[in-house]
Parts: C-alpha cells; structure tokens; sequence
DNA sequence: CTAGGGTTAG
C-alpha cells in the first residue's frame, strides 16, 4: 500500500495542523497507539456529528501518525466541511503532501458547498496547472461545475464533451444545474431532453430552473411528471410558489405532501414559515411552530430566524422577541430580523437599541441591517437620526449604499416633508430607480406638493416607467384640488397603455380560515350580518364626531355617494366581520394589500375606540396598532 | 475513500 502516512515529512506537517487549531502538539516521537486506521476512519464516521469528537479524533490520529493515511485524511477533511469549517479543511489540504484525485475532488467540493467558489476555482486551476497534481475525473468536475459561473461551465462542458464525462449522470446533472444558475433554460433543457437516464435529482434541477425563472406553471407540469417524488422537490415546488408570491399554491400543495405521507423537513418549515409571513397568518405560523416541534425538526439558527421573521411579519413582536432571547447565540441575521421587525411595527427607538446592543455585542452590521435602521428612522420621522446613519454606514463600517438604502433614506426626507433634499439626493445617483421616483412622488402627493409631483409623474410616464401607483398618485393629487378632468385624463391614458389598478383586499384569519374581502364584497356568506354592524358602526362613528374623508375618493361623485364609496372598503368589511365572529375584547388581526387609505386609518382609530378592541392592521408597507382611539404610527405613514 | 436537486434577513 502506499499510504504517505509512513513519511517523516507528515508527522512535521501535522504538528503545525494540531498549533493552528490552537491544540496541544504532538509528543515528538510516534505514539504505540495500536489504533488502526481502519479502525479511525470509522471513528470518524460513527462520531461525524460533533466536532468535538472530530477534532478529538483528529489529534489522536496525529499522535498514532495515522493522520496522513488516505482514507483517515479525506474523512477528516469532509467531517471538518460538513460542520461548516472549509477553513479546517483546506488546512488538512494545505500539510498534505501529495494529494490523490480524491482529496482534490473532495477540497474542491468543500468550497463550492459552502459558497466559496473563487476559492473552489482557485484551487481547481492549482489541479490543472500543477505537474505533480493527478488529472481530474468525473467526480472533480461535479464538484467545479457548482462553482463555476455561466462562462467557465460552458468551457468545463466542452472539456466535459471531449471527456465524455457528460454521459455521467453527476456530471450531467451538475451541468444543468450550472445552466439553470446562469438562467440559460434552453441549454438547460436542452440537456435534460438528452440525458440518458433522468434521476429524482436532474428532474428536481430541472424544475428549480423553471420556477427560477418564472415560469412556475412549467415548473409545475414537469414536477406533476416526476415518476417519484422525495422531500426536496416537495419543497422546491412549494418554495417556487412561496417565492412567486403565490402562497395560496405553496399551501396547497403542501397540504398534499403531507396528505401523500411525506415527512417535511427544516427546508420545508422554512419555506411554509414564509408563507405564514406573506398571508399575515398567525394563526397558521404558530400552527407550523408546533408542527415542527412535535415532528422532531431541529430548532437550528436558521429555523429560529425564520420564526422570528414569522412573528413579527404576523404581527406578534412577543413572540418574536421570546424567541429571541431564548436563542443560545445571536448572529447578525437574527439580529437583523429583531430589527427590521420592530422598525415595521413603529416600533423606531426599540429597533434603534436594538441595532446599538448588536455593536456593543461586537456583531459586524451588514446592509440588510441598514434597511432596517432607516427603515425605523423613516416610520418613527428621525430625520437627523436617518441622515447620521446613512452617512455613517460607509463612513463606519465600509457599506456602500446601494439603491435599497437611497429608497429608504429618500423615503425618510420624503415623508418629512423634506421633497427638494430628497430630490437632490436622488439627482446625485447614477441611475436612479424607478422605485425612487415613486417613492418620492409619494412623498409629494402626501405633503400636496403638485409641481413636483406632476414633474416626476411624467418622467414615469414618458419613459414607461409609470405602474398603477403613479396614476393612482398623481390622481389622488389631482383629486385633491378638485381637477377632475385632469383625473379623468389619467383614467383615459391608464386604459390607453394598459395599466391596471390593483384592486384593494383584505383578509382577516377566523379559526384557522382566510376570510378575504374587496371593496363592496358581497360575496361572503355572512354579508347581511357583516353589513348589519357596518351600519351600526357608521351609526356610531357618527355620533362620535367622524366626518368622512371624502377627497380621498378619486371620481367626481356626490358627497353621499363618495361617503357610501368609503364606508365598504375592504379593511372596513374585515374589520365589521371581525368583530361579529371574534369574542369582545379580543385583538381583530386584518392584512391589506395596498396601503391603508387616510379615511380607514382615522375610522379604525375611532373603532378601537367605541369597541374597546385592540385592531392590528398589516398594510403594504408596514404595521399599524390602533387602540383606545389611537394608532402605533402616531398617524405618520 | 471523492460528485448531482431544495435553505433564513429588506
């Protein structure tokens, strides 16, 4: 045998593996310890769970010079890349003198699993350029493939052609899997359609393709086809959905997987968590919270992230913030979530100190938790607090604002009022979005400052640039100063190019069941009681002096029928449903679509109020509670 | 003894 285990140059290389890991060095002579290596490989495989095991082991196959045998080395190295320690693996790489096709193979794909692939390129390019360095073979080309973007793929598949190692299944897999990350569907399909035996695991590729892509009806077809179906392409096809914004789908089908006897996994739990989230399910996320506990899925980082994101998106900061404290470590995604969850609820100066205990905790912010700290300068109106972050991020911590963070910052001078500073800032982007130019137009409708506004109105126009929001926008300002024929031409332009509004909704969850209503709904069983206490309630709203924002209404119509238009909005048939189907006394849960309209927001105040019930109103944009009268946002949003 | 599909935060 030819184990390398035997070479004087390993006990040497080893000592300064053990100083690295910060370990006490080896005794200079070789240990009598009779284990095998045999025996040390299925050490490793039997303790492959702890990493402490694993370093234990490690150190004992040192001390026996066994460290350096073949099958112990590569055993270790993989042991260190699945409990995430690449670096400790390519260190194992690093002090081992020759190593053979499958150590090569192995350090490659240990990089390339964990999102490293320069570094997996890197080293993949070592292999090809060293002369003492084995040839690569079907397995070092998997593995290259997952690194490779969509230029070097193409060259690694004609290597792959001459080679003939696309008639490997593995191979081939890793090549569409290569075409479908570069959004290359034809190619991707084109190898699918010519791969000699499809696997679970090439169908799965094929339909994470599709539904990356778009086009998640195909996606469907294709997953429909599958002849067998494992808990991966479940959730890929449930993720699909979830990630297209279609959870009424994701819950379907997941319904059916577990309906089929299909045991879900953490990725399943995260991607249903995600669906709780974007329906404002709290009933249905505290549902799958339980579920995953009962069936003995693992609490990991991850799953507890992912609930916190749940509960505060279904608008329980409790819960969220319970989880929280009760993780054992806090990395900065965890943090991020806490943050961003409590700058949507208004909740700014308690984000803002969550974001300073995370400095003082030592965590690295990141630019996912800048969009959460201008968020909460934005909702709380922290004009100076905003302008010191957004400038002390790059200043700071060496992150470069991208367009996300000028959105929340010209979102934050904005809603303050501030149009001509929001303006100028954006005049100094390269290429501003057209996300900006709403948002700030936004902000002009809001503070009636129609130059301006009609100004950005048709650079969105001129440039097709222009969504329903705009007109909606620039109608409301026109609506506003009474210019009725001007509105009338938008509606007439709206209908020339093609431009929907999006329809308001609402939904309230009622024992486990989705209720939802569009404006003037009629269609739900309940509607005679439903418009039975909306009477009383605009009775009641009456008697306490509500007088109905009527120039939030945007058609020339009479003052009666302007109030009727208001008074069946769609929050306003949740809330009635609401307070007839839930015990008195209890928080009514609503989720809108769109954003709450100024009418709603000062009729819900009031409802709280006569009702004596604490209402919890999810819009687009963020969380409002209103109790006693008043609501969270203080009335700025 | 090495390889292929799904993963959280705005």
């Amino acid at each position: 045998m030819s184990s390398t285990a035997a070479k004087p140059a390993g006990a040497g290389a080893g000592t300064k593996t053990l100083n690295s890991l910060g370990r006490r060095p080896p005794p200079s002579s070789v240990s009598s310890n009779p284990l095998p290596p045999e025996h040390l490989a299925s050490l490793i495989d039997r303790c492959s769970s702890s990493l402490r095991h694993i370093l234990q082991i490690h150190a004992v196959a040192v001390r026996s010079g066994h460290h350096l045998h073949p099958i112990v080395n590569l055993k270790l190295q993989r042991s260190y890349s699945s409990h995430g320690r690449p670096d400790l693996s390519l260190s194992i790489f690093r002090f081992t003198p020759d190593p053979n096709v499958f150590l090569w193979s192995s350090i490659i794909h240990s990089h390339a699993v964990h999102g490293l692939h320069h570094t997996a390129l890197l080293l993949f390019s070592q292999m090809l350029s060293s002369p003492s360095a084995p040839l690569p073979n079907a397995f070092t080309f998997s593995s290259a493939l997952k690194a490779s973007p969509l230029n070097l793929g193409r060259a690694l598949h004609a290597i792959s052609l001459k080679r003939s190692f696309d008639s490997d299944t593995y191979v081939a897999t890793a090549l569409l899997d290569m075409y479908a990350r570069g959004a290359d569907v034809a190619a991707a399909r084109k190898l699918f359609e010519l791969m000699p035996t499809r696997s679970i695991v090439s169908f799965t590729a094929m339909v994470t393709c599709y539904a990356k892509t778009g086009d998640i009806d195909l996606a469907r077809q294709l997953f429909e086809e599958m002849p067998d179906k494992d808990c991966v392409c479940w959730n890929t096809m449930i993720d699909g959905y979830t990630q297209q914004g279609r959870p009424d789908e994701a819950l379907l089908l997941f319904r059916r997987m577990l309906r089929s006897g299909m045991m879900p996994d953490e990725v399943t739990v995260l991607s249903v968590l995600a669906v709780a989230a974007q329906l404002g399910s709290l009933e249905f996320g505290k549902w799958v919270h339980s579920y995953s506990a009962n069936n003995r899925i693992p609490l990991t980082m991850r799953l507890r992230t992912a609930l916190i994101d749940m509960y505060c998106k279904c608008g329980s900061l409790e819960d969220a913030r319970m989880l929280f404290d009760e993780m054992p470590h806090r990395d900065v995604v965890a943090w991020n979530s806490l943050i961003a969850g409590h700058a949507m609820h208004g909740q700014s100066r308690q984000a803002l100190s969550f974001f300073s205990e995370m400095l003082k905790a030592g965590i690295q912010p990141t630019d996912i938790t800048f969009i959460g700290v201008l968020n909460a300068c934005s909702h709380g109106g922290l004009v100076e607090e905003g302008k010191s972050f957004f400038s002390s991020m790059e200043k700071d911590h060496g992150i470069e604002p991208k367009v996300e963070h000028y959105g929340c910052f010209v979102d934050l001078l904005g809603r303050a009022g501030l149009v001509e500073e929001a303006y100028e800032v954006m005049s100094g982007i390269a290429r501003p979005d057209p996300v900006l130019w709403s948002s700030l137009l936004a902000a002009c409708s809001l503070h009636k400052r129609m130059e301006l506004g009609e100004k950005i109105a048709e650079l969105l126009i001129t440039n097709g640039l222009a969504n329903s929001g705009t007109f909606v926008l620039l109608s409301k300002m026109y609506a506003a100063e009474r210019k009725w024929e001007e509105v009338a031409r938008l509606r007439r332009k709206m209908k020339e190019i093609g431009v929907e509004k999006e329809p308001g909704c609402t939904s309230i969850e009622v024992d486990r069941k989705v209720h939802e209503f569009v404006v003037g709904d009629l269609s739900h069983p309940k509607s005679k009681e439903i418009y039975a206490m909306l009477e009383e309630i605009d009775g009641l709203l009456e008697a306490h002096g509500y007088v109905p924002q009527t120039e939030v209404v945007l058609h020339d119509l009479e003052e009666a029928e302007k109030r009727r238009a208001l008074a069946v909005h769609s929050e306003r048939l949740a809330i009635a449903f609401g307070l007839i189907s839930t015990r008195p006394g209890t928080t009514i849960r609503i989720v809108k679509n769109l954003r709450v309209c100024g009418d709603c927001h000062a009729a819900t105040k009031l409802i709280s109020k006569i009702t004596g019930r604490k209402i919890v109103v999810r819009d687009r944009n963020r969380f409002h509670h209103f109790e006693n009268g008043c609501c969270s946002c203080g009335d700025f949003w």
